[in-house]
Order: C-alpha cells, then structure tokens, then sequence
DNA sequence: CTGAAAGCGCTTACAG
DNA sequence: CTGAAAGCGCTTACAG
C-alpha cells in the first residue's frame, strides 16, 4: 500500500478526475450516487484520509475550536473546567470539529497576549472557559474569530456568554432555606471576585426582600482575597442558623470550620452550596447544593459558536441555563423544632 | 487594518520577496539578522498571523498532538485524566505543538476505529491515556503516526509507554506496613483489570515474599466487575491488620466499609492507597498514599513523543517514573502498641 | 545574503 | 453528471 494516498490517486484507479472525487467524498452534488459510493469504496480500500490542511488552505475553515482555561482555574486536579472541556470536545465531535485545548498562563494573562492556536490560524473560534482578566478579554473581542464566554459573562462586552442562572438559583435556594423556618441566613463569598458569586448573592438578597428579611452585614463572608485565592472564613459573633456558601468547595470548608467551633450540621447550622461537586458529596453530611446542568450549557456553548462561524453577524447575548437544586442532608427544618 | 495579511504582504511593504519574509520569521538561515528584525517589526505592525495549514501542506507537520482518552476513563467529572491532559498540553506548548483531544467512545473502543484527529491528517503523533481494549490498540500501533501510552503497557507491542514503576511502589508501600509492624496484610484490587492494579499487587507480593509472609488468597480482594466498574467490597472474615488498596478512591470506599462494621481507622486497621488524589484527603482519617510524580511522566511523555515525530524510527520501550510515598494518618504503628 | 519557481492537496467557479 | 484550470499561503531546492 501506498504511503501517502491523495485524491489524485483514488482517481487514477477508477479513470476519473479528482473534481469528481472531491465532490464525492465530501457529499457535494455534482456526481451521481453510483460513483459517489465507488469512490468512497476505493477510498476506504486504499485507507485515504483527507488532509485537514489542504482543505483548511482553501475553505478557510479550520474545523477546530480553540478552548482556554485560565491557569487559576485548574490549581485543582480535579478542576471543574477539565471536565467542561472533556464534554465541549464530545459534544464538538458530533460537529465533525475538534478541540484544541489551551491553557492561559498566569503572564499571558496579564499581559493579554492571544492565544497560540489563534495565532496560528488553528481555530475557526474560541470558547472563553472562566472569567479572566478584563485586559485579557478586551483582546479576545478584538480577535477576527467568533468567541463565547462560557459561565461568566462582562458587561458591555459584544461576545456572548453561556452562563448557569446563578440569580436565580441563589434565589430558589435561599427560597428553600426560608421555607424551613430560617431567618437568619448568611451568604458565604466574596462578592466582587466573579460574577457567579456576585449573582448568586443578588440571588440570595432578592429572597431576602421578598420575604421581609434584613440584610445584614456581617452575615456577607469574604471566601477570598484579592488574587482569587480562599482564604479561612470568619464566623460571625452571632451565629446564622443557615448558611449559603458561593460553592460546593467553601461549603466543604465551612462545615470543617463549624465543627472545629463545636457545631454540628445541620443540627445547629444548616449549610447549602453550588455547582454538585466532589465536595458536596464527600462531606458529612452531604451537602444541599444546586446541579448547573453542565451538559446544557456545554451543548448550548458548543451550538452558539458552530452557529458564529456559520453567521459571524449572528449574536446570541447572554444566555442562562436554569440549574436543578439537589435537596441531601445539610438542611434543618426549623419549623418541625417549634413542633416537637 | 488589511483583512488577511500573509507573507506576500509583509515582503511588498519591505519591497523584498515572500522567501525571505518566511525565512525570517522561521528562524532560518538565509536573511541577514538586520533584515530578520525588520520583517518581524511589519509583520507584528501588520498583525500578521502564519497560516498553519499552509505550513503543513508544504512540510507536512501539523504542530498538533492527539490526546485520546477512553470514555470509561471520564465518568468521573473529577477524573484523573482530564488533569493528565491539561498537562500534557501545557508541557506541548513549550515546543510550539497544541493539543487535540479526543474522547474514545465505548462503540469506538469496541470497533477499534482510528481516531477522527488521525483520519483528517490534523497530528502529527498520538498520546494515550490508559488502557484500552486490546484490538484498539493494536489499531493504534498499526497507525502511520508514533504513538506513546501513558500509564499503561502492553505486551508485545511495538509502542513505547511511560508508566509510573507501579511495581516497586507496591512493593515500597508494603513495606511501609511491614516496618510498621503489620503481617496480616490484604490487597484490594482486581488483579486482571488493569497493568497498574496487576503490577502495584506483585510489588505488594514481593514484599511478602521477600519479609517471608505467605499470601493468602482471601487477601486479595476483587473491587471491580469485568467491565472495569466499582463493586462493593467484601471483608475477609478473619479481618488483616493492614489494606493496600490499589488507589485512594478504592480505599476511601474500604473505609467507609470498615466504619459500617464497626472498625476503627487506623485503630483496628490500617489502610493504604495509591495516587494521592482527592479521595485520599478527603477522608477521615487522611490517607497514606503514593504519588506518582505526574509532572515526571508527563514531560517524559511529551519529550518521547516529540523526538519520535522527529525520528519515527527510535524506540523508548517502557520508560518507569518512581512514585514518592506520602505518609498520612490511616497507617498505626503497630510496634508502639506492644510497648503500651 | 536574496529571490524566482515549483509544488504540497485540496475546493471552487466555470465550461462542456 | 463530469472535468480542466486556478489558486489558497506557505517552504524548499536551486540559482545568482
């Protein structure tokens, strides 16, 4: 067998020209359906496989996405993006496109150099995972490539963003907690780090308003400094019955601290979180938490940007995927207390 | 701002021709080092950008890695190759090269069909992340790219892989317990699943052998089915003092069982694992594990996989990175006791 | 040190 | 339905 099968040579063995042979393999009109299923016989008996590039050099389409993950989202092993990319990249392939991964160092970021597979013409788009550096994103605007921005989104920026409800989650679950008698509910995250934690607490503050409920100060908890990175919670003097943590992590975090202070959840604390991770799970108890529906957004991110490409003039704005909240075992009912 | 600038563009602005504009931003020989910094000037004014797959049609390099992974490999969204590949393309992005992934589904596998990222000519070389049916394999191997696995081996094949030495941190991690003052040791994994859980129990074996304890068969305990999937473990009725379990998310689940009957960690019994992820820090007590030195074996893998696409003919073979034994809290020394 | 020419393997617009 | 011709943007071998 031939090293190196091109369309010329498939040609040559049924008589043909490579016009025809174009048109067949790549299911355009132009041939009839006899030869179309010859061609891909032969084909296949001489183990052709098309050249990406040579395609790419004519259509201008690169068939591959560019994927970025800022290096501060995946200190973890386990970090939650790794597993947005692993889905983006399934759901790309039934696009025929594939994922090129790349990963925003901490310099480039700073500096808001683009990204390589940009660069390099490697990418027909990108899919922004995180919330980086204002400067950062400013360029990925500019960039002659359609983007998305996958669970954030910045204001006045022309690219769209797939984002979880984060309002309206933090609504519902601060909802719940109200529901079981709870009044004194703090919110655990520091509100000016991201705009998940920012909306979500909006979320939160919302319900309290609805339910005639004051917010009160020291019952807003910094998770965080400057740099993103967690910090130990301080416990408020006066100890909420409930708190709502900005993630699952924290959550983790503040049970840990709760025993430590000798209180029990949910006897005398309750604690919910978001995003239904590892943490939520492997604690005790396991903790009440809100599902994003990261299959959703991942199909509806993937669906955008195809469609961009398509139809660069095409914008799609900020679209938010509802979450489901998955009610364990770190929640009191207060109102069975007065009860018994 | 002209659209879509090339070399042809930069070469008329400088009034010199496209040969010596490519050989200028290449680094290559041939333009004096005056005209070499002129060129990337314009160039960077223009916001040229190289077309990569005009570079590939011509030198017939893509610049591009394949990242396969199996489906069963990622049913965790915290799985530990999705870690192993961000790294891989962090360390690829040293020599210029992206990374592709792509995820082997189980219809795939079975029907060992090449990888799209192979078919369409878009890598120059492919990286595997553990182990796969044996007929994709072998597809694998018969491919006209080099190929490394990672994390696995297989015997006969032509392909080099990098490994963690599986066996000899078995062996280092028994002895631990052995030093401890432990004889009744069992191990937790099923020993035909994988090479690492095969190879990590010889080592266990070895030091049995070698601290003359006799292996007991109700001490090799099953925790997977044929299908690679977690079933329940059953104790043995006459309780080891110590457990090496072949990784931390199996020994989490063994402590979880131990405390359903009853048994304290490490009090009654002492518990290892391996792989220093999350499971192993996440209980109580923490657990004593080995790590496997990632960093190691990926930078080893991608500098294989690099020198292999510049000389497809050098082999590696099987290349072993030695694990570092993290001593936690799941482990008594059973030789204070004695003295209390 | 510099450049004219050829060609990588496709696709597209056009002609028959 | 079929095919000859042109061209995408590079790199390489060669000539000056």
């Amino acid at each position: 067998m031939k090293d190196k099968i091109n369309m010329l040579d498939i040609a040559n063995e049924l008589g043909i020209s490579k016009v025809s042979v174009s048109k067949a393999l790549s299911d355009k009109e132009g041939v009839s359906e006899e030869l179309r299923v010859k061609v891909k016989e032969v084909a296949h008996k001489l183990g052709y496989r098309i050249n990406n590039s040579a395609r790419s050099l004519k259509t201008d389409r690169q068939f591959n996405i560019g994927i970025l993950i800022s290096e501060k989202f995946i200190m973890d092993k386990e970090a939650y993006y790794f597993y947005v990319s692993g889905e983006i990249i399934r759901k790309l392939d039934d696009y025929s496109i594939s994922g090129i991964m790349e990963i925003i160092t901490e310099t480039s970021e700073l500096n808001a150099s683009s990204p390589r597979c940009y660069n390099e013409k490697k990418v027909d788009g990108l899919i922004v995972l995180g919330q980086l550096q204002c400067d950062y994103l400013q360029m990925i605007e500019s960039l002659q490539v359609p983007s998305v921005f996958f669970d954030f989104y910045v204001k006045n920026a022309k690219i769209d963003s797939i984002t979880a409800d984060n309002f309206f989650s933090g609504y519902s679950l601060t909802n719940l907690l109200v529901s079981k008698g709870h009044k004194k509910i703090a919110y655990v995250g520091s509100i000016m780090a991201t705009s998940s934690i920012q909306d979500r607490y909006l979320g939160y503050y919302k319900s309290l308003i609805e339910n005639e409920i004051s917010l009160r100060k020291e019952y807003v908890i910094e998770d965080r400094d400057d740099h993103g990175r967690l910090i130990t919670l301080q416990l408020p003097e006066d100890l909420p019955t409930a708190f709502v943590c900005n993630c699952d992590q924290v959550a983790y975090s503040l049970v840990q601290e709760l025993k430590k202070a000798g209180k029990k959840v949910p006897d005398d604390c309750s604690v919910v979180g978001f995003d239904n991770s590892l943490y939520s799970t492997l604690v005790d108890p396991q903790i009440t938490t809100v599902d994003h529906n990261i299959d959703k957004m991942v199909s509806t991110a993937v669906k955008v940007i195809t469609k961009k490409i398509a139809n660069p003039q095409r914008t799609y704005d900020r679209i938010l995927v509802p979450g489901t909240i998955i009610e364990r075992f770190s929640v009191k009912d207060l109102r069975l207390d007065q009860v018994s």
